[in-house]
DNA sequence: ATGCACCCTCAAGTAACTAGAGGGTCAAGC
DNA sequence: GCTTGACCCTCTAGTTACTTGAGGGTGCAT
């Protein structure tokens, strides 16, 4: 398989392909006379899990530590249960920010008189109070 | 004020401060004859109002529109409530995606099995379907 | 005069890619 | 046999919003 059609199996573009196997997440595979990647099942397999884990939200070091994880079938999957809780207590937080911020800035809209900037309320909410 | 007045007073590092000004979000305040930024009243304002939008999740350059629309009190306010309409949007976007994405975690932590890698269900979600 | 907190500039690092320059490879069509 | 076009290559730099570090000056107290 060449990058191309790997980057359309996993819905990866090439670079960041390229740029995941620089980052040493996925192996050198061998090449063609030409000098193109050719890829095995295996390389496939890889990049699979590391969109899938990518699309959780997981950071590329934590992907990196799964992976690491994936290859050992004998160790005990605690640490697995660690990154993955750790990242679910990682999203709550950003959960309630993120609503505590929705919360502040729809009552800003509620509260705007929408004429000019000298009686916005929005402004008025920025700036500091005189 | 000298910087670490200023950085002490509005929750910012003292390096942040000269950012903003490299970033010409801040004018350049005078300088002592030692050479130290020596602020005004109206720079301590202007950061707070920086800082305060920041801390409700605008982008640097949403915060440069506002500033210049802030400078400008006989300007509707139509624009300010855009750029605050579209961030809640984008807000909404990231909750959901969160909240999915939350969800998702949770369901493979409680099959998790707890064992070992070889039959952890979060590996194995992760993995390509064999 | 020396210690310490504070200030200065400039360069580089962070996360996770993305984009661009400048060029090679390969199969198809004329 | 030559060109066209899609695909591939490497290397560099840009993105966001800062942070960190090196290497050095300032200003006040002991």
């Amino acid at each position: 398989m060449k990058i191309g059609y790997l980057a359309q199996a996993t819905g990866t573009k090439p670079e960041t392909i390229r740029f995941y196997e620089a980052q040493g997440l996925i192996p050198p595979p061998s090449r063609s006379s030409g000098n193109y990647r050719i890829y095995e099942q295996a390389h496939l397999d890889r990049l699979s899990f590391i969109r899938r884990s990518r699309d959780l939200g997981f950071t590329l070091d934590q992907v990196r530590t799964l992976l690491r994880l994936a290859d050992d079938p004998a160790a005990p999957c605690g640490e697995v249960d660690a990154i993955t809780t750790a990242h679910v207590v990682e999203i709550d937080r950003k959960l309630a920010d993120l609503q505590a911020l929705r919360g502040e800035l729809v009552r800003r809209l509620d509260s705007c008189l929408g004429s000019t900037i000298a009686d916005c309320r929005i402004i008025e909410a920025l700036s500091p109070p005189r």
